[in-house]
RNA sequence: GGGCGGAUAGUUCAGCGGUAGAACACUUGCUUUACACGCAAGGGGUCGUAGGUUCGAACCCUGCUUCGCCCA
């Protein structure tokens, strides 16, 4: 005999927070988060997309975790060794402009440090804030490894970055040039074009007047159109299409720049576009990539007047030393001044903005380091065309093809201090630079001691592209590695396919010869309420701790499993997550109640008592197990969710739970109760592991509960579905109890009877030789009780009717009757019955409809022809019962 | 300009070939010995639009309208 300890003192409302903090803290005590390498077992390994260390966790975190939370908890039930490994990357401008703001409180800028100061104060800060994320990934139940956990910069990270750039330069995929950057004025720095962020902005077409120059030209001039008129002054030619009509007759002559002296000639270029604008454009190679690319194939000079803080310089002439709004203020003055402005237009144009601090991005040319993505995006996308990386959902290949298939060169050096120096060291006297893993001492070539390092870092994603086996101990050769890696599955969201899930995929195959991740699962961002995008200058945020602390850890997850659709945003709101805090309640109360009807002894199930709603309950409780577990393993863990919920409310609360109050009673003799007790404790055995990945801390306290807690449910393994109790047809039989108990209740609620009150009796007129009869029969007990009736008589269509007033229904082969003396409002229940009435009268005519139709008949499936005919003839049987009892009332 | 996705009940969304479902909101009635964080009953939709395929279309195909996102 078993006994367990039951909890029977469980308190009436369910409250998250002192619960979740214990499970949590008993986790990591015992370990039960840390992976291990076991042969023995399959491998399942997720690395985490590392958040920003500066950040807070914010819902589309939130979302994400609990997906890769999920996956984690159910692959360890189904027997994974399954490794979860987090971290958080070091955020190069976003961090240093964090630590600069300090600095700036107290007046001192990072100049007034210097780099080596500086960067041990941004340290500092790191060591103090850089937890807090962490600490609040574990409010939310994460279950990482956190022995594991690794930082973009730490020691292991920098060795691993360092080593990928020295064999990236070796062999000619990273080169440094002078090239036109995005460059951010603010940060100080270039950004890559993915950090750019483009908006629509009220802009001003200026139609400028280019004057020719040659003798007979007169007063003949050219017009230009541009947006940025602060920049004439570095422009370097004028560029028509060499098949234009309108300028091919002064191709090859030259124009004065405006607002300068300076001569330039009149080019012709496949780059314009003859129907916009005037159809020529102004070449100004320092300052526009696109004139860039035109200066270099009409090897022109590249004339700079704005400098890096974005203050027009010496090259600038009388507009030295302004910024570039002043500027172009003064020049178009200076123009109109001059005669020179012919017409102002205002336009609309997308303008580039820093990601990180919004300022408006200028095109500025400067040496920068660069990867050679060609070859390796090449490899990316064969991996894909493999079938080694699959998308979920799949359509998200085509954006990522898309992409990989017009790579851009990458350009990764920082004019920052926070993050990984470039380890290159330039020879102040050949000019050579060497680039080493180890800190070299000489120049390779000249041998000179004279060298400097470059002072630039490298882009923080540089790092995170490596994030899959770096973190694993590359470039080291650990079993980690071998074991973990490539990694099961990336879980993230489709703003970051090219900053990481691309890069990963990139540097993967370069450096392990293996993708980093089987499967790539992009889920939609999270919207608020209104589908708009949360931010804070509009107040719509939904704090995830808030949220946790209000409506608890299990209540906020199940709500983003439950909301989760492939392909489609989520719109989260407060009351929704209230919506799920009210289902742990409702699963609490289930538990409670089950708990209150269970002996500490575990009774076994007798297969010979069980009754339908007994074998329904098993049944479809099997098929959770086997489901869910489905679902799970195709990411579809939204329908998962809401698939337990539906049977946990639904199934469990409203039908068995209720169903089994009389036999646990006793009503039904010891044997009925003991065996209902064994399946009310199959069932939650069984449920609770299910909804354990998705509600972790209330599962938990309520498997301790039932007394299973000698192991914690953590690491019960997954419920497989038992055969012996499944039976066929139940689910259909029960709804056939269930629309009887359904149209009974409805008749007690048109008779305007309160609830508690019961009833001396009800009829059901069916024929005693059928199925619902015979249904209905066995389960007399519980239609009673759930119907609240003392009698329920079965009796056949025919018999005499010795009740007196009655209100009827018909469902199915039932007539359903309940007596109600002389209460019975005859004239409403005259309509009502018409009413009935006329709704079967249209099924049965949309049905016969499609029955009169030769093509349907002949063509459409047999079982749907027999369907429609069903339809027909049980409805007809419902009219003539009908109209008997209207005939019966209207006398 | 190229690509992707959405348009279904008042709202937010499921459903994706056999004639519509949930949650919230709404109406009515309830201190029913698990739960008012609850129970029971109910009202509410010609599934954006016009065609096509099919015996049959919310579902598949095409055009249109409209909203959103990404890339250039």
């Amino acid at each position: 005999m078993t006994t367990k300890t039951r909890n029977r003192n469980l308190e009436k409302n369910y409250s998250p927070d002192s619960i979740e903090q214990k499970w949590y803290a008993k986790w990591l005590e015992n370990g039960l988060f840390d992976a291990e390498i076991n042969t023995n077992k399959e491998a399942f390994s997720i690395v985490i997309p590392p958040p920003n260390v500066t950040g807070s966790l914010h819902v589309g975190h939130a979302f994400d975790h609990t997906f890769q939370d999920i996956m984690c908890r159910t692959k360890r039930m189904e027997g994974y060794s399954v490794l979860w490994l987090p971290g958080t990357d070091h955020a190069g401008i976003a961090t240093q402009n964090v630590v600069e703001k300090d600095l700036a409180k107290k007046g001192i800028s990072r100049y007034d440090l210097g780099r080596e100061e500086f960067v041990k104060k941004v340290w500092e800060w790191k060591k103090i804030y850089g937890s807090r994320i962490i600490e609040q990934m574990k409010r939310l139940g994460n279950s990482c490894d956190w022995r594991r956990e690794r930082f973009t910069l730490d020691e292991g990270l920098s060795k691993a970055v360092r080593a990928v750039f020295v064999r990236l330069y070796n062999k000619g995929l990273i080169y440094r040039g002078k090239y036109i950057v995005n460059w951010c004025p603010r940060c100080a720095t270039a950004i890559s074009d993915l950090e750019v962020e483009y908006e629509e902005s009220q802009g001003n077409f200026y139609y400028v007047k280019y004057l020719l120059v040659e003798k007979d030209a007169g007063e003949e001039f050219i017009q230009v159109a541009t947006t940025r008129p602060e920049t004439i002054i570095g422009d370097v030619a004028i560029a028509v299409h060499p098949r234009s009509e309108k300028y091919k007759h002064l191709i090859g002559k030259h124009v004065r720049v405006p607002l300068t002296d300076r001569i330039i000639p009149i080019i012709e270029d496949n780059m314009v576009d003859p129907e916009f604008g005037t159809g020529c454009v102004k070449i100004t190679p320092a300052h526009d990539p696109n004139d860039f690319l035109v200066g270099l194939n009409h090897n022109l000079e590249q004339i700079q007047v704005i400098d890096a803080k974005g203050i027009m310089n010496e090259n600038a002439g009388k507009y030295k030393g302004m910024t570039i709004e002043q500027a172009r203020k003064e020049s178009v003055k200076d123009l109109e001044e001059l005669g020179l402005l012919i017409k102002t237009e205002k336009i609309t144009h997308s303008v580039g903005h820093c990601q990180r601090c919004g300022t408006t991005v200028e095109p500025y040319l400067s040496e920068q380091w660069f990867v050679k993505t060609k070859p390796l995006a090449e490899r990316g996308v064969q991996a894909v065309k493999d079938g080694r990386i699959k998308w979920v959902p799949e359509q998200w290949e085509k954006t990522y093809f898309n992409w990989m298939e017009n790579i851009r060169d990458w350009c990764i050096s920082r004019q920052l201090w926070w993050g990984h120096r470039i380890p290159a060291w330039e020879c102040k006297d050949c000019g050579h630079i060497t680039v080493a893993e180890v800190d070299p001492t000489e120049c390779e070539h000249c041998h000179s001691k004279n060298i400097e390092q470059e002072s630039d870092v490298l882009d923080t994603w540089f790092s995170s592209a490596l994030w899959p086996f770096s973190t694993m101990g590359w470039p080291e050769d650990k079993p980690e590695l071998k074991y973990f890696y490539p990694t099961s599955l990336m879980v993230t969201g489709f703003d970051i396919i090219f900053f990481w899930v691309a890069r990963m995929i990139m540097m993967g195959l370069e450096f392990m010869d293996d993708v980093p991740f089987r499967d790539v699962y992009i889920h939609s961002l999270i919207r608020d309420e209104h589908g708009k995008k949360m931010s804070k200058t509009k107040g719509n945020v939904i704090d995830p701790l808030i949220m946790i602390e209000k409506y608890g850890a299990d209540a906020l997850r199940m709500t983003l499993a439950a909301l989760s659709v492939q392909g489609r945003d989520i719109l989260l709101s407060s009351t929704r997550i209230e919506t799920y805090r009210f289902f742990m309640n409702k699963l609490w109360n289930a538990a409670r109640f089950a708990l209150m009807n269970l002996d500490d002894e575990v009774h076994a199930i007798d297969i010979n008592q069980l009754h339908l709603h007994d074998k329904f309950i098993l049944t479809r409780t099997q098929e959770m197990a086997k489901k869910t577990r489905e679902l799970i393993d195709s990411y579809d863990i939204g329908t998962a969710a809401r698939g337990l919920y539906d049977f946990v409310w639904g199934d469990v609360c409203d039908w068995y739970l209720e169903m089994s109050k009389p036999a646990l009673k006793g009503d039904e003799g010891e044997e009925r109760r003991k065996t209902t007790a064994g399946v009310l404790e199959e069932v939650f055995k069984t449920t609770l592991p299910l909804l354990h990945p998705f509600i972790p801390f209330v599962t938990e306290e309520l498997w301790a509960a039932f007394g299973y807690g000698d192991e914690f449910i953590m690491r019960t393994p997954w419920p497989e579905a038992k055969n012996e109790y499944i039976f066929a047809g139940v689910v259909d039989e029960m709804r056939t109890l269930q629309d009887s108990v359904r149209t009974l209740r409805n008749l007690r609620a048109e008779a305007h009877v309160a609830p508690q009150q019961w009833l001396n009796k009800a009829v059901i007129r069916v024929n005693s030789e059928s199925q619902s009869a015979k249904i209905l029969r066995a389960s007399l007990n519980q239609i009673s009780n759930l119907c609240r009736v003392r009698n329920v008589i079965l009796e056949e269509p025919a018999t005499e009717w010795l009740y007196g007033a009655s209100l009827s229904s018909v469902t199915g082969d039932c007539e359903v009757k309940l007596p109600v003396g002389d209460v019975l409002d005859v004239g409403k229940e005259i309509a009502r019955l018409e009413n009935e009435i006329a709704t079967i009268e249209k099924t049965i005519a949309a049905s016969q409809a499609r029955l009169d139709k030769a093509d349907f008949v002949a063509r459409a499936p047999a079982e749907v022809v027999e369907k429609e005919r069903n339809k027909v003839s049980e409805g007809q049987a419902q009219i003539e019962r009908l109209k008997a009892n209207l005939e019966s009332l209207s006398r």
